[in-house]
DNA sequence: ATTTTTGTTCAAAATTTCTTGAACATTCTG
DNA sequence: CAGAATGTTCAAGAAATTTTGAACAAAAAT
């Protein structure tokens, strides 16, 4: 849930938790064969802000992490890329991408005589939003109706607390009617960023 | 809290899992001494409405179950109803409570001559709206420009990405000032419903 | 002042969620 | 076609979150 952010314990245990996972150098880090590439302090900086921002929803870190690393990096990255500076493990990068790219925020881009998939960032706020909508909330209303109905199936007639019952079930009426409206709202304001 | 022997759990494996854990029977199901009162099928629908909606939010199932709760329930209830109603622990209805109150989202009722704290639920979409975005979305956007700030910071001039990273940057200032607009938005809207 | 009532806190246990890594499927290359 | 490259899936482990229960604190009653 995380009501307030709260202490929470600043030395972690484990490698993954380890704050100092990624890597910022100076210059280049290539040495081993496996070449690591380094993060420059705007994409370390990028991908602090996306995981506390996808933290926000309550998303996993992984997400957070790909989204900022594609966010701040101007050129198209693979998977392996991907797995390479952002050090995570292959099922994790891939899962993430497919959410990712479900939400509509990451782009394929094509790269002639390049067999690997190659992703930017969307950050057009109008995608981002309509595909957060659609993905996240729509779901939970499109079943408005149907529990709209169970609710008030369930009231037993004649009992003394079934005006009150009813009352209720305008209420729940009046949220969804609500959602209806703003969520086009926010649609269309967001096609002005 | 009377505790001598503790019933332990009688058939608990995992109640909480599995879904069947409200009873609701036809009668009064009150027989020993600690009276268990059963949940009528109006509140046993409302509280699986309520455990639904709030999981979307990604919030805990027991704040989901005391909202569901009173909100299927005229009279105004105390933590003891609460827990025996439920069935939940008295931290989970504490903390559970706690959370709601924050918000926003119960009221303390008055009852003369009685000690106990007692609660409604508040259903205005105005205050319910208004409290969520205070506790949890406000708390983010007010680090907005710090972030923003670092962001900036972290851009190395001269380099080659610099013109890249700028542009960047200003989407996020354009995501932030949407947010600024959009969020009185849905204050206002609510406040019609 | 002592006991009872009421509610909070927090460590440990239970549960859920996320990550890893390796097996597998699929597509491309030669 | 065989082998290599690429990407997905999923069981098991790791981490984070939630729930419980009992100790504790505060307020009220006796």
């Amino acid at each position: 849930m995380e009501t307030t952010v709260k202490p929470k314990k600043l030395v972690r245990t484990s490698a993954r938790t380890t704050g100092g996972s990624l890597s910022s150098n100076g210059g280049n880090g290539s040495r081993d064969g496996a070449s690591r590439l380094a993060l420059d302090s705007f994409q370390l900086q990028a991908i602090s802000f996306f995981v506390h921002a996808f933290a926000a929803l309550s998303l996993p870190r992984s997400i957070g992490e790909i989204y900022g690393l594609l966010f701040s990096t101007e050129e198209a990255l693979s998977l392996d890329d991907i797995i390479e500076r952002l050090r995570i493990s292959k099922g994790s990068a891939s899962e993430g991408l497919r959410w990712l790219r479900s939400l509509g925020a990451v782009n394929p881009v094509y790269l002639p005589g390049v067999r690997k998939e190659h992703f930017t960032a969307e950050t057009s706020l109008r995608k981002l939003a309509t595909g957060y909508l659609r993905d996240r909330i729509n779901p939970h209303l499109e079943n408005g109706p149907e529990r709209l109905r169970l609710l008030q199936e369930s009231i037993v007639e004649g009992m003394p607390q079934s005006s009150f019952q009813k009352s209720r079930i305008g209420q729940v009426a009046g949220w969804y009617k609500f959602m209806g409206k703003i969520l086009p709202l926010v649609k269309a304001l967001a096609g002005k960023f």
